[in-house]
DNA sequence: GGACGGTGAAACTTCAGGTTGCCTC
DNA sequence: GAAGTTTCACCGTCC
């Protein structure tokens, strides 16, 4: 079918959305890139009215942090045109807001990365990409289909038109190779993850700590009826890689491994049977690398000194926290000093500088380093500006964080390292509200967080008990006069007990 | 004559994403 | 590979 545009830019993609929406329908535009995603958008709007109905969303989308960052300014602006860019660095409210603003046919068009390919119902009539090629291990490489399959998916859902149109922008020369390799092609065929490691390891250490599985013959008759042996074929194979795993999780101390019956015959009898340390990591459902890894760390850290960026630095070590902030041109010799001055106070292996895995290594300093800012109140504008950390990739990371924290605190218990237990108890809270020390106290007070525990403290207001003598138009003053009203409410009558005595920091 | 400022071209950098745990106003 | 960002040379203006 031939597409006639008028055309009203020299951008073609802002030609099609234009048409589009002349058509009183709305479209997802996927780009390669984070950036690509926002310029585009602010191509888009320059050529759009702005709606009034838009300014309610508009204001709530600046305001979602507690101070506006710039990528907020640039959002809020683009959607009074009804034109949003979306991906990973926008914060989980101002997605929502966006994706709801779509639902209601306020904002026309999206532009975003691969976030919204999978999984979301939207009432795109067309879906256009606007390039085919996205960044990877050697250089730039055509996605593959099934990712263009599910772009285009995203257009004409059932619920809302009758078809959908997906378009793809290319150059002429690569015209004949797009609709042979993608339209015409044919996807590419699933495969199982099941053998990735970090995979194999946990369930099999789950298998065993849930007593679904106790001897090896139970395991290899699990395994033989998933999809990855049925895939795989080689059952050889597969008992090789369980057998590894098994000596691994040993190794760890996470299982016991018997073996009964007649020595080297083959009704010898292998079962096993998970420790108490075991139960444990497959609760906490971590790798049980990652597990290992943090138990040999906190032994050491327990019996030296440490401070904050050893655990920092520890948890950004974890496959669990892949991929990490990256160290760029700009901050390498930074974070190569930072490394310098706290290399005394790590707790994990440092590699050599000529390892390849120094850059990965370089990389969890970097990522220690947002942490630290971080509890040190360093606001979202200035961690993006400076080290490129967007405010949803943030949230995203102390979310694993907070979980690793969590498998250090329970872990710690059960090896009774109260080291470790009492300080990581407590960057696990600073890591939460994004604060100093000197705060704990205020933040176990409702409706009080980072901005404004800050602001009471710099006033004065540095413990509870300040709080509780604070005259109450001092407070209407900080903090605003219904939080004021809520805050003093909590230290009045039996609330007091219940609310207060939580932490005496 | 020198400092400053604006401009544009060249050089340089960087580049998507998400699930798991637990709890709670 | 493409696009955003930084750097730098060049030129004109002002003091």
């Amino acid at each position: 079918m031939i597409l006639k545009l008028p055309k009203k830019s020299k951008d073609d993609v802002v030609n099609i959305v234009l048409d589009t929406i002349s058509m009183k329908k709305q479209a997802l535009v996927f780009v390669a890139s984070k950036i690509s995603a926002e310029s585009t958008a602010e191509l888009i709007a320059k050529s759009l009215q702005s709606n009034e109905e838009l300014n309610e969303i508009s204001e709530k989308i600046l305001h979602a942090l507690p101070k506006p960052t710039s990528q907020c300014e640039k959002l809020a602006k683009c959607i009074k045109q009804g034109v949003a860019f979306h991906h990973s660095g926008l914060v989980a409210e101002q997605r929502e807001l966006i994706e709801d603003s779509f639902r209601t046919n306020l904002v026309k068009i999206i532009c975003c990365t691969p976030t919204l390919a999978y999984g979301l119902d939207l009432p795109a009539f067309r879906t256009v990409i606007k390039t085919m090629k996205r960044f990877g291990n050697h250089g730039m490489q055509y996605i593959p289909v099934l990712e263009y399959q599910q772009m285009a998916g995203r257009s004409g859902r059932p619920k809302y038109d009758s078809y959908g149109e997906a378009i793809i922008i290319s150059n002429p020369e690569d015209k004949e190779y797009l609709i042979e390799n993608y339209i015409q092609g044919e996807s590419e065929n699933i495969y199982s993850k099941l053998a990735v490691e970090p995979v194999l390891r946990t369930y099999v250490l789950s298998l065993i700590a849930s007593n679904f599985v106790s001897t090896k013959e139970n395991l290899l008759e699990f395994f033989k009826k998933t999809f990855w042996a049925y895939q795989f074929e080689d059952m050889g194979k597969i008992e090789y890689l369980l057998d590894s795993v098994l000596g691994l999780l040993e190794g760890f101390g996470f299982i016991d491994i018997k073996e009964e019956g007649i020595f080297h015959s083959a009704d010898e009898e292998i079962s096993f049977k998970a420790t108490e340390l075991g139960q444990r990591v497959a609760q906490l459902y971590i790798d049980p690398l990652t597990a290992d890894k943090l138990i040999k760390a906190m032994n050491i850290a327990d019996e030296k000194e440490t401070t904050d960026f050893s655990y920092l630095q520890l948890i950004s070590a974890t496959l669990e926290l892949r991929p990490l902030f990256r160290t760029g041109k700009k901050d390498y010799e930074d974070i190569q000093e930072k490394f310098l001055s706290e290399e005394q106070n790590l707790v994990d292996e440092i590699p050599n500088s000529y390892d390849y895995e120094y850059d990965d290594f370089l990389n969890s300093v970097k990522t220690a380093d947002v942490f630290e800012r971080w509890i040190n109140e360093t606001d979202e504008e200035t961690l993006f500006a400076k080290y490129s950390v967007r405010p949803g990739e943030l949230k995203a990371k102390l979310n694993y964080a907070d979980w690793l924290f969590y498998c250090i605190e329970e872990l710690s218990k059960i090896l009774s390292l109260k080291k470790v237990l009492k300080e990581s108890t407590r960057l696990r809270i600073r890591l939460e509200y994004g604060v100093k020390e000197e705060l704990l106290a205020l933040l176990a007070v409702k409706h009080i967080g980072r901005m404004r525990a800050r602001t009471l403290y710099t006033n004065g207001i540095k413990t509870l008990n300040d709080l509780r003598k604070a005259d109450l138009a001092k407070l209407e003053k900080l903090i605003g006069k219904q939080t004021a009203l809520k805050v003093k409410s909590q230290f009045e009558g039996k609330e007091e007990k219940t609310e207060l005595n939580l932490n005496d920091y």
